[in-house]
DNA sequence: GATGATTTGTACGTATGTATA
DNA sequence: ATATACATACGTACAAATCAT
């Protein structure tokens, strides 16, 4: 949007702290201790936090300090539930629509993930996931699906950690994984919304279980 | 999320003209006639203008005037496709959510508007629609839902103008609701989806007949 | 609940990059 | 294509509201 500006560096910089987790939800930003962190002046820190607000990754209230935006238990059950429906859209219209290049790089991608697991890479595993639906994403051929779903897949991330930590969660994904890559290879709109909607069922299961700890 | 300040104001106000299409598509958007026209300084004028373009109204590219958004029409084409997956999601699970008060409630209010199709009240009616259609966001009892298709149908709504000036639009456009209603207050999530989807499907042809022209 | 300290909100000036002749 | 005019980006100062004691 706004490229080779200090408001821009910062806003990218503090999105993608909260996104990782170094900045946890609730965590109060003061204008100036940022504006000190990046040596500039109040000004391109005010307009990175205005755009943050906007997009919903942080809180602002009017004369009050902005903190890390933490939705409520129900907030977070809707997105998570609204999180397996856009994934399952784009899934669906990526099986209808990709191109013989995009359905090769998925099956080769699920075919890498397949090493990863047996090396019990949850790191490694958890950057590949990303790429992996990525381009699931992208596989859609609708900008701005990809677009939302993104940004609500970045709001959840701080909520989302750890979530194959757990033994055993490596080689159920992948074999979802696998449901899912079979479905958009053969162009089955319905059973590749369905394989991601069972997919996404137990990313939130996950959640719900660190919700409760 | 920020009252009473200066940039929330005019925040509301220009969201409010670039929706109503007082400020067409492509309009350039001056900070410091703005700030003229609002009396007040460009720092707050600045802000609003960064909370527009994180939400999408506005399109804004480093030291360059900021512009009223004017996706093309991929994106646009993408944008109705998604509203329309959007409202059927709405629509499926406000079948399932709504409690008796409000399936009573979107019932009167589709009764209402058989009365003003009566009167060819093309005005009134994209008035009622507008709450029709948020009684079955709001319905779906899913927040942070309602948030996103509220704001697809914001940027959406200077591409779907005049849908409803053409006669007999009124009556197909109220027969297609009357199908919605059937299916959510027999709690039938499917039929809602698919009726949804058919009536969204008529507004996406209007558009396309208004982009030809 | 009141009050002082702190933080945000707005105005304004200058420098830098963009757009137009 | 070059230069001039113009709009934006950032810094600084002060007013107004919050928060912490």
């Amino acid at each position: 949007m706004l490229r080779r500006t200090s408001s821009e560096e910062i806003r990218r910089e503090l999105a993608a702290r909260i996104i990782a987790g170094t900045l946890a939800p609730g965590t109060v930003l003061d204008e100036s201790q940022i504006a000190a962190d990046f040596t500039v002046s109040r000004t391109p820190v005010r307009e990175a936090l205005r755009q943050l607000g906007a997009s919903g990754l942080v809180e602002q209230r009017a004369h009050a300090r902005a903190i890390v935006a933490q939705p409520g238990e129900d907030k977070l059950r809707g997105m998570f539930e609204v999180m397996g429906d856009l994934e399952a859209l784009c899934a669906g219209k990526a099986a209808l629509a990709m191109d013989r290049n995009e359905r090769a790089a998925l099956d080769a991608l699920h075919i890498e993930m397949a090493a990863i697991v047996r090396d019990g890479d949850a790191g490694g595993y958890a950057e590949a996931n990303d790429a992996f639906h990525g381009a699931i994403y992208d596989g859609a051929h609708n900008d701005y699906l990809a677009e939302i779903t993104r940004a609500t897949r970045q709001r959840l991330s701080p909520f989302r950690r750890a979530q194959f930590g757990a033994l055993g969660r490596l080689g159920r994904s992948h074999a979802e994984h696998g449901a899912i890559v079979d479905a958009i290879l053969q162009g089955d709109g319905e059973a590749a919304m369905q394989a991601m909607r069972a997919h996404i069922a137990i990313v939130e299961t996950a959640y719900q279980d660190l919700a409760r700890s």
